[in-house]
DNA sequence: CTCATTTCAGTTGCACTGAAATAA
DNA sequence: CTTATTTCAGTGAAACTGAAATGA
């Protein structure tokens, strides 16, 4: 039974298309070697440049305690570096190293290739009308 | 900063949406006193009458081990009956009772009214395209 | 023998909360 | 004093896994 209540619903067509983005991403940043959260927080600190990881929460969309869990296993691969902010000793400053770098032009590219593939079924017309409607969706 | 790189993905587009959704529909079904499992597994038992634990997790995508609880919790509720089923001893068969039905007619109309407020923002014609592409992501 | 059904305990990734420590 | 930042431990819902018990 192919017309279920359930699959009728926009909603449900809505967390399905959803979980299959979720799973594919995953998918393939895990074959890639990194966690969503990574690439949110990556792209976040190259985006920001430098910054406290209360900043970086608010860029990446990442809680407090999802982003010192991140960046304590960033740091662990080099992907970046905490040190204490002189000019506030609260903060942590958290940069971007070159291997960082490096990897996120990885993953920017794994990412893209995610969506492509996301959307591969759509014209580039058809691509542009759905992404307009979600964002009057959210 | 509204342009990050993280909302320019429909990936993240697609999560937003599907995450508002899903808040939408959890809390109303919490003010009508269901969870989404209650909703998934009684519009099942109305689609396909009495029927055993397994067939009505295939129906509504639910996991065996989460079947057995919600059927559980709606037995307890008094909205369903699990019985032995005499043709296979292996299974049980669950049914509507009366109070389950009309509690899934209240759902149904919770639901719907969900799903109106989630695509509020879209004309009628652009609903069934949100949709069909949708459909064509999924 | 195998396969299907149900139950139970446990796991995993994700998002979040509360409280403490530190310092602005 | 209050507020902000970070850390840690823990919570909760969702989806799933493995193993055992029962029986087709």
């Amino acid at each position: 039974m192919t017309n279920s209540r359930l699959e009728r619903l926009p909603s449900w067509q809505l967390a399905q298309a959803s979980a299959r983005a979720h799973g594919l991403l995953g998918e393939r940043l895990a074959a890639a070697g990194a966690r969503r959260y990574h690439y949110r927080l990556l792209a976040a600190l190259d985006e920001l440049g430098p910054a406290s990881q209360a900043a970086l929460g608010k860029q990446a969309v990442l809680d407090r305690s999802d982003v010192a869990e991140t960046v304590d296993e960033l740091a662990a691969a080099g992907y970046v570096t905490r040190s204490p902010d002189p000019d506030d000793r609260r903060r942590n400053v958290i940069a971007l190293t070159a291997s960082g770098a490096a990897h996120l032009e990885h993953l920017d590219a794994v990412v893209a290739a995610v969506q492509d593939e996301l959307l591969r079924d759509l014209s580039s017309r058809e691509r542009a009308t759905f992404v307009r409607l979600l964002r009057r969706i959210g």
